[in-house]
DNA sequence: ATGATTAGGAACCGTTCGGTACAAAAAACA
DNA sequence: TGTTTTTTGTACCGAACGGTTCCTAATCAT
């Protein structure tokens, strides 16, 4: 009954993602977002009530769409045992990082220490893609064929997921070849039988 | 032969680094730093330039101080062996930021995922710390009793250093005691002889 | 065609930003 | 005591901040 929207929300909501992405909540300004979102003001807080607001669901497009998708392929049967699912994982964030000009690293890392602390609104969303996260890992972890037991898978994938953060760290520090090699080899050996 | 500053800078650049530590750089006010630092704009502007001066400094006392430490730490032979002082630190941590409250992780870390991608004089600071604390790992695994070969030594120390980052990263989602000891579990499993 | 409804755009709000200029105050020297 | 040197506090700068308001333009249902 009235005018339709010039613009898709949807393509909005990703392209201010990228931005907090590349440079922090505060970092990100207001006029930073609506020159990327290719809206102006009036439009911004029409649509979506305010910049927090944004953010809150960029975070949600991210775990709907990239965890969501990180999630299922650590978990699709089809691609190899589980062991080779999480190494597959690790494999593909190792060059990522280490091919120059990605240095954005994993939104969900950069926003639990950007704003994890400060909010406890964004940190319970951040809390809940870390723990998905984690019952991706257990998931490939219960589809690897030496599996001592659930002890094993519990613990496994909690350190699975700390190196996965890790490693997303080092590559801000922009990681070389063989420290990249390195850090997925590690893992391997967690994924390993153990002594 | 004239008046002598009536703040000591050295604590000032404590009070900031702290600040820094908690909010990041674009979130710390330069209002927020005088309160900290108990000195007024001239005083700020006339022993230390600009804002991001400080940051540098605060990057450096990190350096000098806290990462000091822990690399002498990792490298003083009269605290066990190279394996019980690298879990020593991972203990240590994994208590801290269990323990609520301290949710401000580390320091280097926290900068890596907020500047070093944006400013290249920062992020040769930080590059500079990650070697440092990557060489106290391979200094401590220099010191353990079935250590395999050089190989071992330099890709478990980035294993470690990996999981390092990982558990800090973890600490500001909150992370449970089951958590925090699962992932200090498998830093031990890495430091195991391989099979 | 018209009226209702909504998006879009621009002007504008008060506040805070990082940074500067300058004068008063204080201490060390002669 | 007077001079010099440096710190300190304050007033102030222009720009940018996040956010609001309001008017116009466009499109739908009737």
């Amino acid at each position: 009954m009235a005018r339709p929207r010039e613009f898709d929300p949807d393509t909005a909501i990703t392209a201010a993602m990228h931005l907090f992405w590349d440079h922090g909540y505060e970092d990100a300004s207001l006029a930073g977002l609506l020159e990327v979102m290719k809206i102006t003001k009036g439009s911004f807080y029409k649509a979506f009530t305010d910049k927090k607001s944004v953010y809150l669901k960029t975070l949600d497009y991210y775990d709907d769409k990239v965890v969501g998708r990180t999630v299922r392929n650590l978990m699709d049967t089809e691609q190899g045992n589980g062991a080779e699912r999480i190494l597959a994982l690790f494999e593909a964030v190792a060059t990522s990082a280490r091919t120059d000009g990605d240095r954005s690293g994993c939104f969900l890392c950069n926003a639990l220490i950007d704003r994890a602390a400060h909010d406890a609104e964004i940190e319970e969303r951040l809390q809940a893609m870390v723990f998905r996260l984690e019952n991706g890992f257990r998931a490939a972890l219960e589809d690897v064929p030496h599996r001592p037991g659930p002890d094993w898978v519990r613990a496994t994938a909690r350190g699975v997921l700390s190196s996965y953060f890790g490693l997303r760290v080092l590559g801000k520090a922009g990681l070389s070849k063989t420290m990249a090699e390195d850090c997925v080899a590690q893992v391997r050996r967690l994924l390993e039988p153990v002594a």
